[in-house]
RNA sequence: GGGCCCGUAGCUCAGUGGUAGAGCAGUGGACUUUUAAUCCAUCGGUCCUCGGUUCGAAUCCGAGCGGGCCUACCA
């Protein structure tokens, strides 16, 4: 009778007929191996026969994900997160608890005693003495040969991608060890992990559209940050001289295979050094991580070229990358409606309103980033782009700011900060009439920030990485949904995902 | 936000106007070294939702919900 709840009903009977022996839901349980460490010990010890005195006895514990019961024997699959292992039940050991295991489903989880032996056809396995089921499960494991193939379940109940898709747990660890490893490269260089606030006053450091919440106790809104940029350099000011956070950041934008309204942050601020400086850096990072996490510099792809991250990376200029991609230079278009008529003829769509550096990003991303599948440094972007960067000594309408693409993609964003408090204060106030004009995506007047930076900051080279997107591009994975655990995705049936729900009662 | 595509059993999928199907999972039976176990039998459906066309709709049409891809903003 097996519709979903009935399914459920089903594994509620054995649920009970389970309670009338033992708990089916033990607090405490034993374990002397994990399934990986069972391999190992059997393989240490000599691959010792199952019933010499030299036989090696384990506790082991884990998901049945395999059943194959046949008359008066048994073998199941017992999953951990080392790896699987098999179990052996027979008829003549178990006696009446044998019985017991037609209450076992897929999906339980058991604790088993016995000794390691290997069958005839190889397989390390243990002859089960003692067993009780740890943890009853009411529902059913995905299809044990596909597995879960649709996205959407994929993404809502991320536990059943993790339990049947290995390339998903790889993924994980990947992003774990990545993350890891952005960490290691850091606190190596002597850099400081600190945390700054979620909850600002003033969203700021970026181009963004902020979240707001409330403080109930203080009675007013509050942003959540969509940059760590400003409290980092406050930390500039106060003394510190190599800083970094690794963090989750919210910007109230579209949700897509490339965007989640939270996503993952690495900020990084040295004192007393550069842009260049920070970019060879970035080089030596890069290299670090992709070693650590692949063994390799090199990203293999499948039908398209390879990836090399070996340093130095090629570099070029926004202003000649334009020249070289686009065919125009940027200077003889210096205002609006030239600019405008400009797109007009290369059908490069532009949005109402937009500004003359929104229009000149727009031909960037158009026809010069997805150029740059090698690592490329572009440096020295239009001053009106970039307010929080320091103009360039020889050339006002440019500042001291790179982006690393990587793949098509922006991998990596760095400035000289800027630090002249009076400049600052001109760039927010012209941010601020923008946003009088109706651009919702501009740096707001920050004005405990301007004070900060009016109390004097040393010289520094900034650093922003996406982590979402290196953890993509070192996996080869085309979707941000496949690297974020649990993306963002509309609500649907009360969090039941379409599900019946389970009835004790029924 | 716009365009295109998709939604059928717990899972993976057939079915494109005429009685809703398969494999796995489940249930019952056979089977003491199997491993996608095998064999026999069997249960299981708001065909995403609502409305329309039709003698008749999973199938055609419309709206909605959810998802995917492309596109626009953003990282």
């Amino acid at each position: 009778m097996p519709s979903e709840a009935e399914l459920i009903a089903q594994r509620l009977e054995k649920r009970a007929r389970l309670l009338e022996h033992v708990d089916p839901y033990p607090a405490r349980v034993q374990r002397t191996h994990t399934a990986a460490a069972a391999a190992a010990a059997f393989a240490a010890a000599g691959e010792p026969d199952g019933e010499g005195a030299d036989a090696i006895a384990v506790f082991v514990v884990g998901r049945v994900t395999a059943q194959r019961i046949m008359g008066r024997a048994a073998f199941f699959d017992l999953t951990d997160a080392s790896g699987r292992i098999q179990l052996h039940f027979r008829r003549d050991v178990q006696g009446d608890a044998f019985e017991l295991l037609s209450l076992t489903d897929l999906g339980d989880f058991l604790e088993v005693s016995g000794a390691l032996f290997r069958t005839r056809t190889g397989e390390l396995t243990v002859a089960a003495g003692q067993w009780r089921v740890i943890a009853k499960a009411l529902r059913p494991l995905p299809e044990k040969w596909h597995g879960i193939v649709d996205v959407e379940t994929r993404t809502r109940q991320r536990y059943l991608d993790l339990i049947a898709n290995e390339r998903a747990r790889e993924i994980a660890r990947k992003r774990v060890a990545i993350v890891g490893a952005v960490r290691r490269f850091f606190t190596d260089h002597d850099f400081m992990e600190v945390e700054t606030p979620v909850l600002q006053e003033h969203a700021g450091g970026a181009a963004a559209r902020p979240f707001v919440t409330h403080h109930n106790a203080l009675d007013r809104d509050l942003f959540l940050r969509i940059s760590l940029e400003l409290h980092l350099k406050r930390l500039l000011v106060g003394g510190f001289e190599k800083v970094f956070e690794i963090s989750r950041v919210f910007r109230n934008e579209g949700v897509d295979a490339r965007h989640n309204p939270e996503f993952t942050l690495l900020e990084s601020y040295e004192a007393y050094v550069d842009y260049e400086h920070v970019a060879r850096m970035v080089e030596e990072l890069l290299s670090f991580v992709a070693q650590e996490v692949n063994g390799t510099l090199q990203l293999a792809r499948e039908d398209a070229e390879t990836i090399e991250l070996s340093a130095p990376f090629a570099r070029t200029t926004y202003r000649g990358a334009l020249r070289e991609h686009a065919g125009f230079d940027y200077r003889d278009y210096p205002t609006v409606d030239a600019l405008r008529a400009l797109a007009r003829e290369r059908d490069l769509p532009v949005a109402e309103g937009a500004s003359w550096a929104t229009i000149l990003d727009g031909f960037m991303s158009t026809f010069v980033e997805p150029r740059f599948v090698q690592p490329t440094f572009v440096f020295d972007y239009p001053t009106e782009l970039s307010p929080l960067a320091k103009r360039k000594v020889d050339d006002d309408g440019a500042v001291e700011r790179f982006e690393l693409f990587i793949n098509g993609y922006e991998i990596a964003n760095a400035y000289s900060e800027l630090n002249d408090p009076v400049d600052q204060r001109m760039r927010m106030d012209e941010q601020a009439r923008k946003a009088a004009a109706g651009d919702e995506e501009v740096e707001l007047i920050d004005e405990d920030f301007l004070i900060a930076l009016e109390h004097g900051m040393p010289p520094a080279g900034g650093l922003g990485i996406g982590i979402d997107r290196l953890v993509q591009l070192l996996t080869g994975e085309h979707s941000l949904r496949e690297v974020i655990l649990f993306p963002a995705l509309r609500e649907r049936d009360r969090g039941t995902h379409g599900q019946v729900r389970s009835d004790p009662r029924a």
